[in-house]
DNA sequence: GCCATCGTACGACCCTCGTCGAAATAGCGG
DNA sequence: CCGCTATTTCGACGAGGGTCGTACGATGGC
């Protein structure tokens, strides 16, 4: 093979010791986002960004994406035309400890009622 | 007809219960407003609205008390001409349970940096 | 009663941010 | 080389919300 998927697209993430509450909380605050950060829980690994189940335009998603990974909650990088994305659980754990795990149980409690 | 009384003010405050995760996040999303509900979490007690360490004037911390107070996170109530404010903090724990906990808690790490 | 103090109501301003569509870019498969 | 698909960039628009000043209301002290 050989044949390096070695993708020229790079994705710059901040360090979460860079990113502050306010970063954080102004990225959860909107639905569309916190509904992102749910599937992506729920799924447990990465997901592409054309596979999440919201109610926005592409572009408009492009845009939550971008907040999102500024704010160091997810991890994305290419995988040929497609962008995956993680959620960067451990180190926002180690950043704001227990913070995303309420936010994210919080949201499946208020999901289930 | 039989008049409600005049004098003692009351306050409304909504059920934890009816608070919604996403009321939650737009009120503690604003930085005045995480500033009052640390200062209120550090005095473990109720403090009058004129004694909050805060940048804006007096109609607009009045705004973010009503903000704060409509998400369930303080409760209100009248000392003659002074208002007093408290956290709800073992209702938000029931409603959202870790939540408000955490939050202060990285609010306080953030300020200690 | 009168006034000082504390908080509220209202209206206005401004600026941020979520939203979209259309055009552009990047890799993949033939 | 040529589409095809996935995602991005850009500009524009509109709603919402934080801010203030000022006028008003309620309370307690004198």
């Amino acid at each position: 093979m050989a044949r390096p998927r070695t993708s020229p697209r790079t994705v710059e993430h901040p360090s979460v010791e860079e990113v502050s509450l306010q970063q954080l909380l102004e990225a959860l605050v909107d639905p569309v986002r916190r509904a992102v950060v749910s599937q992506l829980a729920r799924a447990r690994g990465e997901m592409s960004c054309g596979t999440f189940d919201v109610q926005v335009s592409r572009s408009t998603l492009t845009h939550h994406f971008n907040v999102l990974r500024e704010a160091g909650v997810i991890r994305q990088y290419y995988v040929g035309t497609t962008k995956m994305n993680a959620l960067r659980v451990d180190e926002m754990e180690e950043r704001f400890p227990g913070l995303l795990s309420a936010l994210v149980a919080a949201g499946r409690l208020e999901a289930d009622a």
